[in-house]
DNA sequence: CGGGGCTATATTGTCAGACAATCAGACAGT
DNA sequence: ACTGTCTGATTGTCTGACAATATAGCCCCG
């Protein structure tokens, strides 16, 4: 009884994170933007403790980078920090896929339901925000495939540095059509049982996405 | 010229949170025990406002829990919570093993090392938590041969965890003896191409250590 | 004209104090 | 046994303050 009744406790740390996070993922703060404090505080009518919190928090999520005494500013993606995303997103995610038949129906569900939405959004006007929301959740139950919350953890992790990185450029990469294809397409491997196939599709995939990835960032150095 | 040559300014959160980390460590603050800001400010000698921050940082680590408007408490491991862990490690280590090839000389020079320490370590009169550190390095350094410093952060962040839901058991578990030939034996498969089996090595130790835990940990719940 | 060093300013890091909000326990009333 | 209220403890947040540090401008000197 009374299960499903719970008041949400939102704190005003965590709201300030989440409305700076926002922001980087529109790509309104560009990165190596510094995240200043007071202007901030200002901003945002709260104080510089809670400001200073949620801006640790963002250090600790990856979206920013602070160096000592001088700030905290949006993350710039480098191509070895490119480098280093894709091989935490090849290993975790081909983890799960390989477990496809050890994993429990619910996650397989999972999969097949951001499939589902992913090519459904992809039908109608996309928003490009919301069309690499749709994708990268595909990958995100895929992760959610090896049944670790901290692994899932991890994959949000890199997924928010990934989207922060490429929230500048607002023309999604390539061909939507041939990327719904390429998803809808391993989802049926993996549904008829062809793991391996999969996998290979998978890392296929992955490597596509980062070559252009590293086309599209310039070989920037964090400057701040 | 004037590498190595690099004041720390380590700043007074930091070191703040490495203390308390590491009394976590040495089990001298029990899991499930909260954490007050006021006591450990002043037991300390720094603001509130530190203390807070360095808390901040101990449970993104996932050393310790924070329950909204009840405080921070060390974090306790209950069952759910070793089952995923296990299945974390599982990933990201088997993930490592089976890159062996692929892997940087560096990188399999780092687990050779890390073997040799322990092995070494060992022979000596074991001081347990020097013994502990020493084994976790190697499996550290199997999720190195991923060559992704992400997963290897997140495998930082779970063997903390660990090592602090086990610090109060001072007896580390079992035979050393029989621990230190497990992980000789995988890396000599390693050496000799056998990935395969050194993969089902591994998961056998794993296994066997999951079960152990399971074992020593009871079926706590947390209670702050 | 260019470079070294100095000063002024801005920003962070840390502390102290204050107050509202929330929580746990005691206690009384029905 | 359940409810309502009170009280003390603790957290969450804000404000103001100050030292340490980094940045930028400026002056002086060669």
């Amino acid at each position: 009884m009374y299960d499903d009744l719970r008041l949400e406790h939102s704190s005003t740390v965590d709201r300030t994170a989440d409305e700076i996070r926002q922001a980087l993922f529109a790509g309104t703060l560009e990165p190596g933007t510094p995240l200043r404090e007071i202007a901030l505080a200002e901003a945002m009518g709260v104080g510089r403790s809670t400001i200073r919190e949620a801006l640790a928090v963002l250090v600790a999520d990856g979206v920013a980078v602070r160096v000592p005494n001088k700030g905290v500013a949006v993350k710039q993606l480098c191509t070895a920090d490119i480098q280093d995303l894709s091989r935490a997103r090849a290993t975790l995610e081909s983890a799960g896929v390989r477990r496809w038949r050890a994993a429990t129906d619910e996650q397989r569900a999972a999969v097949r339901d951001r499939l589902d939405a992913y090519t459904a959004l992809a039908r109608t006007d996309p928003d490009p925000a919301a069309l690499t929301d749709a994708h990268l959740r595909i990958h995100r139950a895929l992760v959610g495939l090896t049944g670790s919350d901290r692994l899932l953890a991890a994959a949000d992790a890199y997924s928010a540095e990934l989207r922060v990185g490429l929230a500048h450029l607002d023309r999604v990469r390539g061909n939507i059509g041939e990327q719904v294809e390429s998803h809808r397409q391993l989802v049926e491997m993996l549904e008829s049982g062809d793991v391996d196939g999969a996998a290979e599709e998978l890392d296929r995939h992955l490597a596509s996405a980062e070559v252009s990835l590293h086309a599209t960032i310039g070989h920037d150095t964090i400057n701040l």
